[in-house]
RNA sequence: GAGGUUGUAGCUCAGUUGGUUAGAGCGUCGGAUUGUGGUUCCGAAGGUCGCGGGUUCGAGACCCGUCUUCCUCCCCA
């Protein structure tokens, strides 16, 4: 008996249709990168666990695929961890390997050691899959794709600016109706931390205060005191929970609430001038929202960090990104900041399956089908079939002589635009049958005029 | 990693308090129709009821384990 078919959980097939679509998709991605002086490159789809490891926070970590030691390899299995119950370093002794996370450490990883060949400024994209041991949930996948934008060796503001017109371009030409790009600092939330007296808590802090729209102000609350926060410290941080209107009216009451904060005064000024920028050249679609409750649970982010959420789906971040002073210093370059942002294609993909954006022609994967009436008639259609693709029409001949009502039953199924018949009758008459199958309308054609044709239609 | 949920034909799902040979719709294939698709009619193929164990005279149904689906949390794209 046949074992069923399965693919691993997480995991997905693409069929010919879903794949134009997510070609358009990227191509439209690249196309926008390229114009803003990005170059493509590209990374292994695994790397040495040391390499990813301790990057993402002991959440990020758990998430990790490995990838077992294989033959001889094995007998550096760590026993005397298992023996002890330290199941983290003997996993890392049975796994030298993994899959990578996301593509930015694997991207400072690659600019430390290529650093000789690179010219600084450095700005690359990298689209490649990324993997996460998670459990799949609406939107998230094992494996899924990020498009990856980041400029190294640079710590003007201006590429934060150029991030967020590359983020409201590429989603504005995907034809999201709308999106909001939320921006924060990690120094303003740093400033915060600070003026709490928590400074050291910044983490357990913030990723409380990020969930204030999901889960309220009694439930951040709650969440303080469950991780042991003070009543002292809680109650600095309640009146943040009053800050709302518009992003220069969130600036100012910052202003006074982090006077005392040198790192939180530094952070309001490196947002209010990027804001300013973006106010100044004005975005197409998106808008652009400081969001003092963003926090992002990724540990390496040093200023800015931004998200971005389309309108009216149910759909967690779409992108995200962010600024990171010291993540080469990781692998022993020091001094050299990046920032960067990652579209999640798989996501951007189901938000516009979900919208209906994608044009319809990426249905259409043949545009003519050639009906196959016999041998004969069969030679004089290939000449022809030649002829139409080389004016770069998508054209097949039928491979077998099957009855006519099978034939455009395939090129129904495959929602072919027309259909050339020329059986018995037009080879007689020195024309061609040429039928619309959308309308059904068909017409005699001369092969000259049919070529003439096919060079309008499409 | 925590909690819940799901699994029966290629797909979507019925299946009574446990009781003969497990059904439907859609899809597929063939025919009605040997040169005209999407509609209609007729027919056929297709199932170890997720997997393994248990209870029972008897299990698709009950129990245990395991995997899987979807959801919430965690975290994130």
């Amino acid at each position: 008996m046949a074992q069923k078919p399965a693919i691993p959980k997480g995991t997905r097939d693409f069929l010919p249709t879903e794949v134009a679509k997510r070609n358009y998709m990227f191509a439209t991605i690249k196309e926008v990168f390229r114009r803003y002086g990005y170059a493509p490159i590209e990374t292994p789809s695994f790397e040495l666990s040391s390499t990813l490891l301790g990057k993402y926070g002991e959440e990020g970590d758990r998430l990790i695929f490995r990838i077992l030691n294989s033959g001889e390899k094995m007998r550096k299995a760590d026993l005397d961890a298992l023996a002890q119950d330290n199941l983290p370093r003997f996993a890392n002794s049975l796994a030298e390997k993994a899959l990578r996370y996301d593509l930015t450490v694997p991207f400072a990883r690659f600019v430390v050691q290529h650093q000789n060949d690179l010219t600084f400024p450095f700005k690359r994209y990298q689209i490649q899959p990324v993997w996460r041991a998670d459990r799949p949930q609406h939107g998230r996948y094992q494996e899924f794709t990020q498009c990856d934008v980041d400029v190294v060796g640079s710590d003007s503001l201006l590429n934060e600016v150029e991030l967020i017109q590359i983020f409201d371009e590429v989603l504005t030409k995907l034809g999201l109706p709308g999106f909001s790009i939320q921006l924060n600092n990690r120094k303003i939330l740093s400033g915060i931390a600070e003026v709490c007296g928590e400074a050291a808590r910044i983490v357990d802090m913030t990723v409380a205060i990020d969930k204030l729209d999901k889960i309220g102000e009694e439930g951040v609350i709650a969440e303080l005191e469950q991780k042991g926060f003070s009543e002292a410290s809680i109650e600095k941080i309640k009146p943040l929970f009053a800050f709302e209107g518009s992003n220069a009216d969130k600036l100012t009451l910052l202003r006074a609430y982090l006077a005392d904060s040198e790192v939180g005064q530094k952070g309001l000024d490196e947002l209010s001038e990027v804001l300013e920028q973006i106010n100044h050249l004005g975005l197409q679609r998106g808008e652009l929202i400081f969001d003092l409750t963003l926090a992002r649970g990724l540990n390496y982010y040093t200023g800015a960090i931004f998200e971005v959420k389309a309108h009216n789906v149910k759909m967690g971040s779409i992108c995200g990104g962010g600024r990171y002073d010291d993540l080469t210093a990781l692998f022993g370059l020091k001094g050299l900041s990046g920032v960067g942002i990652s579209f999640g294609a798989d996501r951007i993909y189901d938000v516009m399956t979900e919208l209906e954006l994608f044009p319809k022609e990426l249905d259409r994967t043949l545009d003519i089908l050639f009906v196959n009436f016999g041998a004969e008639e069969g030679k004089y259609c290939l000449k022809l079939l030649q002829q139409v693709r080389n004016l770069g029409l998508a054209a097949e001949l039928y491979p077998s002589a099957a009855k006519l009502q099978k034939q455009l039953k395939y090129a129904n199924d495959r929602n072919v635009a027309y259909v050339v018949m020329i059986g018995a009758e037009e080879a007689a008459a020195g024309t061609l049958s040429f039928k619309n199958m959308e309308t059904g309308a068909q017409e005699q054609l001369s092969s000259a005029d049919f070529l003439t044709k096919c060079g309008q239609l499409f």
